[in-house]
RNA sequence: GCGGAUAUGGCGGAAUUGGCAGACGCGUUAGAUUCAGGUUCUAAUAGCUGCAAGGCUGUGCAGGUUCAAGUCCUGUUAUCCGCACCA
């Protein structure tokens, strides 16, 4: 009677679809429970185990919680806008609708044969005008609060994908789509102003249970430092130049300035200075470079002094030059900075190459060798000589600063506002409108959503130009406000955007008067448990913190914090331990696991492979092993037989894998709730039985992990209803003991013997009994006993002399 | 450079947080079942040593604390992942 899982495995998907057992019900009295995992992008590879991995998680959890009693929502949807579609669709001349609608069909149908428990009503895909035309309502919101707006900066420019890359997108000066070198392009673009909720970011995250390093990579992302700004006064000229810093306290030790290359204050004083010939060289030179270049390969200090300008330290009188570096950047504080080559490497650096003073401020360092960013005694500093705290210093000087005018304490962001649109065509169109007379109008809330042209041609123009620009019917439009002829914005939203909010949109899918019902909102958020990819942490998990915040203050949802908790999972490598790939030729493909071996196996695998949260490579002979424990769970119908209690030879068994494995889940600790459940089954084998009791509790904490065949033998067995109506076992603490334990026996922390005791055994009777043992009677003999002791169901230890 | 993580048999990994290192699985070896292959079952499986009972050594490396250390402390090395001239 060998196990058909093909025949099983689809027998019980068409009854979950039938039955819809698995949908979330809007029913606010029962206890609720959201379990999200990061929709995917429908690529038109398919499914990659990475994506088992990532869903097998909170699928385990969803199914524990369902049978624990909960309202459990866990939906699915497509994250489906971006640029290896439109690429795809570009050299296939497919429309990406087209692609789109086969690879979301594609992983539907992938998703399916692997048994998850999704809510199938509730699918959101981002490229529907029913979800978009609330991607671009949000947007509008935030374009209204003034969130949302244009500016004209250098961006990142991919020369082949033709389109403006965000920072995040163009990590180490490649493309992260085509991986070509990234250049400096100036450019009008259209930004969120994350920056402003950048405090409510960082505070929120006290609020909420995420991994230790996940808040930490927040935390650095955003990079708050507190510091101060400092004026300094221009010699002969009424001008300011304002600087940042986090070490105001050092201010004594300022021996020159520098600022960046592009800082205004070159040009509107040209004619004073007298190198203006070598600056402009200097800055065409740092413009040519890439931000890869400039950030990356050359750590050498380069610049050029500022003949003409010279500062005056606000604090000492002392007259200090000016230069221009592009260690100075101009998108960070002030884009001026106050050097203090003694305490400062990246100035002492610049100093000992131009040759200036290098004075120390602060004891403790040999400032003839390098820079001391350490802690010690002022010096040099006037009324701050003798401090040695380097946080009263720093709050001394802040209050000076601030009582004389000089200056102010002040807080600065890594973090940059949100580069947010790009020259591409599938894409959230921008509901704006460009009036000559009115400027950027937003289009009205009753015309959303403004739909994606269905063009033929949707290639980007040469010149970086969104393929929308090209066609008169969308571009030509007339202005909201004053009716005059007008033209609407071409650029279309980054693929950040629609998964931005989608969580949301699950809790109501359908709605067509708002993005979700606010008393939905109310029952169903936050989201209890939300898993993904370490890769998504910083950059989708915080701009969807953020437009989650906005929308909170708003007054249009409720709570704070989107997500009560956040884990990711380690990636699945190839068998050759390296990340999969396709160039590598280690891609392993799902499908073709659950045809070998069947759904259960690939999901009790992934599992089961190692630590949820580490990486792990694949192993085929591995995956056997799954396969034989699922076929054993099978055989148990063999030696199965009538009892309804579990029986005294399984008890204890019985209650600690059941504690096991329902503690486990919680922890995602996966691998070893598995673990536990082999071992019992090992144990029922050694038995030669299990009862009717037994085999409902085993079948039942199973389930989450390989639903179908559990499902079959509890429908084989008569056991009545279906496993999704039962309810998941509880175990007693009590019973989890035996009655007796075997303990260690060690002679100065060496094992020299086993021994079985009764559990409760008290110390004195454990100790008794150890040195009753021949080998350690032999060993404690005629010597002095200095100390013994008991471990409660674990060791005694005899320590002599 | 800064931050984080990891290091345990032939392999993936366990270890109730200081208490029997190597659970569970893979692989390997031997045997049984089978015409055979596969499947299944039984036993062994950290290393060294010993005929054997046993002994010794073992959690990247070097120290330390403790009756007891994979776990704590000090130092150090390697690998991986973030961030990176952030003033």
């Amino acid at each position: 009677m060998s196990y058909d899982f093909k025949a099983v495995e689809k027998k019980w998907q068409q009854k979950w679809e039938e039955s819809g057992v698995f949908h979330a019900v809007d029913d606010f009295t029962k206890p609720k429970y959201y379990c999200l995992v990061e929709f995917p992008y429908p690529s038109g590879a398919g499914m990659h185990v990475g994506h088992i991995k990532a869903y097998s998680g909170l699928e385990v959890v969803s199914r524990k919680r369902r049978l624990q009693g909960y309202n459990v929502l866990f939906p699915i949807g497509f994250d489906a806008y971006g640029l290896p579609t439109e690429n795809y669709a570009i050299k296939t001349g497919i429309h990406p609708r087209k692609v789109t609608d086969t690879n979301i069909a594609k992983f539907t149908d992938q998703l399916k044969k692997v048994g998850f428990s999704f809510d199938w009503n509730r699918v959101v895909d981002t490229t529907d005008e029913d979800y978009y035309k609330w991607t671009q309502w949000i947007f509008l919101k935030m374009f209204e609060k003034g969130l949302a707006f244009r500016d004209k900066t250098l961006v990142n420019y991919c020369p082949s994908c033709k389109v403006v890359l965000s920072n995040e997108d163009s990590q180490g000066g490649k493309c992260d789509i085509c991986h070509s070198d990234v250049i400096q392009k100036s450019k009008d673009v259209w930004y969120l102003r994350i920056t402003e909720y950048a405090d409510k970011l960082l505070e929120g995250l006290n609020e909420v249970d995420f991994l230790p390093n996940i808040k930490l990579q927040q935390v650095n992302w955003i990079g708050k430092s507190r510091g101060a700004f400092v004026d300094f006064s221009i010699k002969d000229i009424d001008e300011k130049l304002r600087v940042y810093t986090t070490r105001p306290d050092t201010l004594f030790g300022v021996t020159f300035m520098v600022i960046a290359p592009e800082h205004p204050i070159i040009d509107k004083y040209s004619e004073k200075i007298g190198n203006m010939d070598a600056i402009k060289a200097y800055r065409d030179e740092c413009s040519k470079k890439t931000e890869f270049e400039r950030t990356q390969l050359v750590k050498d200090k380069t610049g050029v002094k500022i003949e003409g300008l010279t500062a005056v330290n606000p604090v000492n009188g002392k007259e200090i030059p000016v230069y221009i570096s592009d260690y100075v950047m101009m998108g960070y504080g002030t884009g001026a900075i106050m050097a203090v080559p003694a305490h400062d490497e990246r100035d002492y650096d610049f100093a000992k190459k131009f040759g200036i003073d290098i004075i120390e401020v602060i004891k403790g360092g040999d400032i003839e060798k390098a820079a001391y960013t350490g802690d010690g005694e002022m010096v040099n500093s006037g009324f701050m000589n003798g401090l040695t705290n380097k946080k009263d210093s720093i709050a001394k000087m802040i209050d000076y600063l601030t009582e004389k005018g000089i200056g102010e304490g002040g807080v600065q962001y890594k973090m940059k506002d949100w580069a947010f649109n790009r020259q591409r065509y599938w894409g959230e169109p921008i509901p704006i409108v460009h009036c000559k007379k009115c400027g950027m109008v937003a289009v009205p809330y009753e015309e959303l959503p403004l739909k994606l042209p269905d063009v033929e041609n949707f290639e980007p123009g040469s010149d970086g130009e969104s393929p929308l620009a090209k066609i008169d019917s969308f571009v030509n439009c007339k202005c909201p406000k004053c009716g005059g002829d007008a033209g609407r914005e071409t650029d279309t939203m980054p693929q950040w955007a629609g998964s931005s909010w989608y969580f949301l949109r699950y809790i109501d899918p359908h709605n067509d008067n708002e993005f979700a019902n606010y008393e939905k909102l109310k029952y169903w958020m936050p989201v209890d448990w939300y898993n993904g990819g370490m890769e998504h942490v910083t950059r989708h998990l915080i701009y969807s913190r953020f437009w989650y915040k906005f929308l909170y203050d708003l007054g249009v949802v409720p709570y704070s914090e989107p997500y009560q908790k956040r884990t990711a999972q380690g990636l699945i490598l190839g068998p050759d331990g390296v990340k999969m790939s396709k160039s590598r030729g280690n891609v392993i493909d799902p499908n073709e696991v659950v045809e070998e071996y069947g759904a259960d196996v690939l999901r009790t695998y992934v599992l089961f492979m190692g630590d949820y949260e580490q990486a792990a490579p694949w192993s085929e002979s591995s995956v056997k092993g799954c396969k034989r424990f699922i076929d054993r769970i099978w055989n148990l119908q063999e030696i199965a037989k009538e009892g309804n209690e579990f029986s005294e030879k399984l008890m204890s068994s019985m209650h600690k894998t059941i504690k096991k494995v329902s503690e486990d889940i919680e922890q995602m600790k996966f691998n070893t709730a598995i673990a536990a459940l082999m071992t019992l089954l090992n144990q029922i084998y050694d038995a030669g039985e299990i009862n009717y009791a037994e085999l409902k509790a085993l079948l039942l904490l199973i389930n989450p992990f390989a639903p179908h065949i559990t499902e079959e033998i509890w429908e084989k067995m008569n056991f009545g209803g279906t496993i999704s109506d039962q309810t998941w076992p509880s175990y007693d603490e009590e019973k989890c003991r035996d009655a007796s334990v075997e303990i260690a026996i060690q002679v100065n922390g060496k094992i020299k013997a086993r021994i079985n005791v009764a559990s409760e055994i008290s110390s004195e009777e454990a100790i008794a009994e150890a040195k009753k043992v021949p080998a350690v009677a032999a060993l404690t003999e005629g010597k002095t006993i200095v100390k013994e002791l008991y471990v409660k169901g674990k060791l005694v230890n005899i320590v002599v002399k």
